[in-house]
DNA sequence: CTTTTTGCAAATGATTTGCATTAAC
DNA sequence: GTTAATGCAAATCATTTGCAAAAAG
């Protein structure tokens, strides 16, 4: 439970629900929302939903959480932020994995046109199937 | 209107509202289904927005559409398929440009590692503002 | 004439909002 | 003691589903 010094440094107040949350997030993966409450409520006892939700967009909007929408699938929250990593989504179950930037530091930060845009992040999704969903029957 | 040919091709059946809805795509930009309802509906006079979401994915599956969903804001079409192009989102707006490929022709295409995925698509997305979204307020 | 598409209504499901209670500072 | 966070219920909103009527081939 080292989450506290982190909620701290954020000035953020220090609940069990967050340190929950926070716990289940370091631990890796790119979660849903459901499984992030499903797997915080046994460390806390006691995590409504909107509870969660709220947890989410406070770590979020202190930078320590990263929300991950990939389309046509549900919200992914990770805990690994500050890096310019990407993200391999499956077709298929959704499933997220971690790419880490194709070709050195900032290969397609920069936008041939910008159109006016001030771009501030270039955001880069692999779309395929995963280990599991390659198999014979789809 | 010469999406009729466009739709025969395809082996699809060609009705008013195809034609209204491929016409609004192919005049341009990145339209939501709301947006598109109400530009296609005047060409064909009557379209109910269950009519056009079949539309939309019907298109979508043929290969004459392309559904983006910036993750944040509504679903968005665009006629634009093919080629590989990326998109800057505006945070604020949500308005969507076509960005080009930003190195060459495959330059993100390749993932430094690929975790037993089978990847068929790199998706870039560049996030940031646009022009009408950096004004002094915001 | 057969099959597909449209239109309408109702259902779905993730996320948000408002407010009283509770806990952190 | 103050202020912010939690929990509960109800609301929201884009999208989907089921089925009868209409149109395309």
């Amino acid at each position: 439970m080292d989450g506290e010094p982190l909620l701290r440094s954020k000035g953020l107040r220090v609940t069990k629900q967050r340190l929950a949350v926070l716990e289940v997030l370091t631990e890796g993966g790119h979660p849903e929302v459901d499984e992030i409450i499903n797997r915080a409520r046994p460390k806390v006892g006691s995590l409504s939903t909107q509870a969660a939700y709220d947890v989410l967009a406070t770590l979020t909007g202190a930078g320590l959480a990263r929300r991950i929408e990939p389309a046509g699938h549900n919200t992914r929250y990770e805990a690994r932020t500050g890096d310019n990593h990407h993200h391999a989504v499956c077709r298929q179950c959704g499933h997220v994995e971690d790419i880490d930037c194709a070709v050195g530091t900032a290969p397609c930060l920069h936008a041939a046109q910008d159109h006016g845009y001030v771009i501030d992040e270039a955001e880069v999704t692999y779309w395929g199937l995963c280990g599991d969903c390659q198999g014979p029957r789809g």
